[in-house]
DNA sequence: AAGAAATACGATTAATTCGTCAGGTTTGCC
DNA sequence: GGCAAACCTGACGAATTAATCGTATTTCTT
């Protein structure tokens, strides 16, 4: 689609006021993106947001996308982290910690529901980027190592499938649960119902796998 | 977003030759959409496309969102049509109707990936019609339907929730799946794999609901 | 055949957008 | 102070786009 230029820094800033600038770029970049949807998202509404000009911002962002990439990527790093720490603390059962992190992955999801929005309708223009790919594999490797855990008896292929899966699941059903606004009262329903439903399926894996 | 400016038709075609135009745009529109993506969708190409004028693709429809949101609606109204054919034929047992209804999902979303993804793109367009709600309303009764049927000592909010729950992950596994191309042998496996976590939800529901 | 209604045309307008570049300003350092 | 590197500025060019409207053509009716 668009074209794929690269969507890394052009150039890595060295003084402080520069470091300052990228911060209050991305920053403005989050509330253009929350005020005024992926639509109206433009570089010379982010520079004047952020208090700079707009050659100021393409220094140290080569094209538009390149700042929405970095969003999402921030994003994802977040992510991962949430994954993390829940999927691999040992001292819950996999079920347990499958059920928490739906509830903290659902409810993250409809907190920040505003900005995950616009970040997915501007997926277009930063999704092919070739730096897109390394993101998800860590997420993947989390799932899997936590499969391999809970599920021990599975074969490497259906281990990966499954993984697949789970994340196309709590990512597909978050992204569709969270583009109504939501009471507390929903969300937590919404995650105790999806938190069976993949612990059902997580017994079905381990048990007949 | 973008305004919202109703998405019906603009007039109806009366002559023969004018519901070949629409006809002939609307064709046109798809092939836009494969071939160059949402993000060069415009109503001129369309037109040139079609071999009509922009005046008279303007005639029929409202603006730009309006073809797109045609071309959704009649994709909406197909896979309603898959629902309902598959859901309700109660002469195979539920579990075995849930297998059938994800392959067949799952294959028809990879079979026209292109568009689906398309379109999916161009959502932020046409999304926040009024016309959009009813659409999903249909969709939804008859997964309600099917639960009703198939684990009937729920209650009706955990129904709802459950069926909420259910085409959430249909939709949301499947655009997640068909997001890079795939071979008839992954297909089936997928599916399978997401067959055998709906079914153990829908025993879930059915047993200890 | 003639008038009316429907349909088709496409140049044009007004708006928006991305990204650049020539030149000014600040910072750090001797 | 004075110099160079880093940094900042914002008017501007080039491109794209949605939708209109005055005019021309075709179809229908009688």
């Amino acid at each position: 689609m668009p074209r794929n230029p690269g969507v890394s820094s052009r150039k890595a800033p060295k003084q402080a006021r520069s470091n300052a600038l990228v911060a209050a770029v991305l920053d403005a970049a989050i509330q253009v993106l929350e005020a005024e949807g992926a639509h109206r998202f433009t570089t010379a509404r982010v520079a004047e947001r952020a208090g700079v000009s707009v050659g100021s911002l393409y220094q140290y962002f080569p094209n538009k996308a390149a700042i929405l990439f970095r969003l999402q990527s921030d994003e994802w790093r977040r992510t991962s982290a949430l994954l993390r720490d829940i999927l691999e603390d040992r001292a819950a059962a996999p079920s347990a910690r499958l059920r928490t992190l739906v509830h903290a992955f659902i409810r993250s999801e409809c907190e920040e529901a505003a900005i995950r929005i616009a970040l997915g309708d501007a997926a277009p223009l930063y999704r092919d980027a070739p730096e897109a790919r390394e993101a998800h594999a860590e997420s993947a490797q989390i799932v899997q190592a936590f499969l391999r855990e809970s599920a021990p008896r599975l074969g490497d292929g259906q281990r990966l499938l499954a993984g697949d899966l789970m994340k196309a699941t709590l990512s597909g059903a978050g992204s569709s649960f969270s583009a109504v606004p939501r009471t507390p009262g929903e969300i937590n329903a919404y995650a105790d119902a999806l938190a069976d439903m993949l612990c059902a399926y997580l017994d079905h894996l381990a048990g007949g796998g």
